[in-house]
Formats: C-alpha cells, sequence, structure tokens
DNA sequence: CATTGATAGTTACAAATGCAACAAATATCG
DNA sequence: CGATATTTGTTGCATTTGTAACTATCAATG
C-alpha cells in the first residue's frame, strides 16, 4: 500500500539543463554565428585555444568533452575561415598543434568580452552565493558517471 | 590602463549548462534507448503526456519548449511504436488530442520511476538547499531572454 | 459568403551529427 | 628488427535536426 514518491518530470535535472542550454546557447549563437561565421562546436574549440594556448584536436576533445569527429571538423573550419594553423609536431607526426591566427585571436578577444557581458546577464538576478553554489553543482554534473 | 577583468571562459554558464545536459542526458538515455527505442525527444513528449495528461501538439510544443518539427515526428515515432494515439478535435479539426495507450502508460509508469532513480543519483551529493538553489536557477535559465 | 489572414501540423531539402571503418604514425614485445 | 596493437586524426554513410514551404482548417473582415 506503498505510494510511490515520484519525482515531478518538470524538475527532472537533465531536462531542466537541455532547456537551460538551449535556450542559453541559442541567444548567445547569436553573437558569433552572424558576425564570424561559427557553429557551437566551433566557437568551443576557439575559446579552449584562446583560453589556454595551444592544443592538439585530442587535448581539445578531452578537455571539453567533445567527441574527435566534432573537433575534426570544427578545426577544419576554422581554418578554412582563417582563424586557426596547423603544425605537426616533429616528435610525434600524429599530433598536429592548432594555434589561432591573428584573425582568430581577435575574434576570441571580442568573444571573450562578450561572453563576459552575457553570462554576467545570465546571473544577474542571482546572488553571488547562488551563483558558486550553480558553478559548483554544474561543473559537478558536467563530469558525472 | 583599465584591465577588463574577464570570466574564465570555462566557467561560461551556457558552455557549463551545455557539458552537464549532455553528460546526465547520454547517460539517461541508457534507461529507454534499448528498451523502449525512444529518441530523447521521443521521450520527452512521452513524458510531457503522462505527466500532464491529452494534450495536442501545439501544447507539448509550448510547454517543452521545442519545435513543431520535432514534436511532429516525435509524434509519429511514438505513433509507430503504439505509444500513443491521435484524434482529431471535433470543434476545431486543425487540431489533434494526444493521449497515450496502455502500452504508453506503462512505459511512462516504469520510466517516471527511473528518472526519479537517476534524479537522486545525480543530486545525491547536493545538500537540500543546493538541490532547491540550482532548480530555481535552472528553470529561471530555461526561460530566460 | 468570399477574400484574406492566421493557426495546427506535415514534409522536402539542406545542414549537422554519430558511428564505424579507415589511413598514418608510433608503441610494444616476441 | 618485424609483426601486432595502439593512438591521432579523417572520411563515408546513415540518422537527426533546422528551415522554409506546404496543406488543411478555421477566423475575421468587407
Amino acid at each position: 500500500m506503498k505510494e510511490k514518491n515520484h519525482l515531478q518530470i518538470q524538475d527532472f535535472l537533465p531536462y531542466l539543463l537541455n532547456r537551460a542550454a538551449e535556450n542559453t546557447s541559442l541567444d548567445f549563437q547569436k553573437t558569433y554565428k552572424d558576425r564570424y561565421g561559427m557553429l557551437r562546436t566551433e566557437w568551443r574549440v576557439l575559446f579552449h585555444l584562446g583560453r589556454y594556448g595551444d592544443l592538439t584536436a585530442k587535448q581539445i576533445c578531452t578537455m571539453a568533452d567533445l567527441h574527435k569527429t566534432k573537433v575534426s571538423r570544427a578545426v577544419s573550419a576554422l581554418e578554412r575561415q582563417r582563424f586557426l594553423e596547423r603544425t605537426r609536431v616533429p616528435t610525434d607526426r600524429r599530433n598536429e598543434l592548432l594555434s589561432l591566427t591573428k584573425q582568430g585571436q581577435a575574434a576570441f578577444g571580442h568573444l571573450q568580452t562578450e561572453a563576459t557581458r552575457y553570462h554576467e546577464t545570465l546571473v544577474a538576478s542571482f546572488t553571488v552565493e547562488e551563483q558558486a553554489i550553480l558553478q559548483k553543482c554544474l561543473k559537478q554534473l558536467a563530469n558525472f558517471s
């Protein structure tokens, strides 16, 4: 005679996360799509290179949690648009080191500013403590399982 | 001579949300994909019908924040697999009311239980207060802009 | 009621993605 | 060394998605 205490499904975390992710990502996309013709994955690769310096595709896969196919295609697109260049690593010629061009660095600089601004509007109504908890929880969920 | 105080890009909210959403969704997908052959959108449509009773496609679009083509295709797939049925509304024959079949209700019942269990494992390491703040923030971000 | 406009839902085509197979370089181990 | 296995990255094909155009029904206006 036990009533199961079910989660209200509209509170289901993966569902909420998806909605929040899609909503904010589509919104921010306006910032880079029209001006730089980038896709979401490309912007993600770009900002890893801007933030962490030269990396191999494999390193980006690991850090950004992206499949190597996605990274491969994003790198090709960014290269075609002259946002980055590749150089083979002589000591292990399977790797190629990816570096932003001047143009790529300029785009990164601009988008970093815009991202900062956008992030701040997103969290504007949250307290500092709430922001910290949100960050903590999301980072844990991003690495869960 | 002003140093801009840039956000650390790995803290950028849309990025964190995407990673957390993808990670948890792919994880939970194991629960419905193999057993019921559903895709993510189909599961989402199913649980809206299970939770809120009969709805039109349009209502699901609004409530779940899904594009009508996605809903249309998910409904077709769910119908093909006999999880739901459609009936034209006589007073306005543009609408069709979607209702779960017995089989659809059974799947919903099962998946609701699994979702509850999975949700609990996700938040197991968070305090009750943290859970509440996370919910509040995510709901706001899901409706932002 | 006839024209025009709006709404619910579908479909066709292009773009993006996931998966598996692949090539090339290196590592391992007899 | 030489055979086999592993790693890095790309490509082909099937699936999924997004966009826009479409059909069918209903509403509004003259």
